[in-house]
DNA sequence: ATATATCTATCTACTAGTAAGTAGGTAAAG
DNA sequence: CTTTACCTACTTACTAGTAGATAGATATAT
């Protein structure tokens, strides 16, 4: 990586506008202070900001399916799993500067295009499927405490995690994240590498 | 009620549209439309944005108060009291088209005064303080199944109420509020009335 | 090889619209 | 005759987006 490709680096700074400040916090004018190119050079790349959205939208899904994956290929129980994933959104947070792209979006829910709305229900989605799927698993290796119905269960947690976000954030103190996600970390039985059963 | 105070009509019209587009996505202007008076003669009642923002967060406060009183003094068991919490965020929801005051600001953090950060934090600290009451009661009535700490689970409720929020209202969805929500009611023993013990 | 054309990525300069907020005037009511 | 509650008309600043020019790289044609 000799070259910094313009587009990215609109993209790096749009995410991190667009998770600090919403859709409707940040305009043109903020990313060509960060990245140097006039606000008029950044409609070459994005034509409106509904495509600079999209963009986002489409790369952070892939990069979260990428983490995600990454969870299940490094650890094997259930429990550490559900671990990882608050790990995730507590990094997400930044120290308290920025949200998940999913959760800073969908504030400013009607001025959001069909497309980005459908892009955040489909990246939900996504992260859902995966919860169900790990509790799914923890009903069989046992590494979570009395886990009866998955898709409860991944609902129950996704919403756990995006609303420790939005408190920790308002407050800028990740504390809040830490107290509101204790009790689901107690349920999970996890020795550093102990699978029960 | 004879008369409609301007100021009164003002602040529903401003409490409604923050808690549909947030602080950054609603203008005097669309106060304007739905009040009938002109956006300067706002400035006249309220001189700043930041006035309203405050003066809409106290009132906000004070009802929610209140609804949390009327919990305590219509129902006695503490699972009771947390499906009537539960039901209040339900219902704040207008059918996924706005969210709790306090959530609706959260996101544009950083466009708020110190005076009004302070107040969201005031407000959560005032529902926390609620359902650690609520959930202490739960330890003694029975009527909520495995209560530990009361102050963890009053974080883990209110993050779980809001981040169920922000699912449901980005699908514009109630049932994903219902779905997220589910297995904190099914730790709730309630028969009509019954309090076990 | 050289002349011509096209593409890329940027610029300056602009439009039309919206934001919050101000200045100063007015009609009515106490 | 002063206060209340509104008005018109304005300012300053910012929004997304457009038009048209340009410098430099690259490709094609002769």
């Amino acid at each position: 990586m000799v070259k910094a490709d313009t587009k990215t680096v609109l993209l790096d700074a749009a995410e991190w506008a667009a998770r600090r400040h919403g859709h409707d916090g940040f305009s043109y004018a903020d990313l060509s202070k960060h990245v140097g190119i006039r606000t008029a050079s950044i409609h070459y790349h994005f034509p409106a900001k509904t495509d600079l959205i999209t963009a986002l939208m489409t790369r952070y899904k892939g990069a979260i399916a990428k983490k995600l994956a990454k969870l299940d290929q490094d650890l094997d129980s259930s429990g550490d799993r559900i671990l990882g994933f608050l790990d995730l959104y507590r990094t997400a947070l930044n120290g308290g500067d920025t949200l998940c792209l999913c959760v800073a979006l969908s504030m400013g829910r009607d001025t959001l295009t069909e497309e980005t709305l459908r892009q955040i229900a489909d990246f939900r989605g996504q992260t859902l499927a995966w919860l169900q799927e790990v509790f799914a698993l923890a009903a069989q290796d046992g590494s979570i405490c009395n886990v009866c119905d998955p898709s409860k269960e991944a609902a129950a947690a996704l919403a756990l995690a995006e609303g420790a976000q939005v408190s920790a954030r308002s407050e800028q103190n990740m504390q809040r994240f830490d107290h509101a996600t204790e009790m689901m970390r107690q349920r999970i039985r996890s020795g550093p590498s102990a699978a029960a059963l």
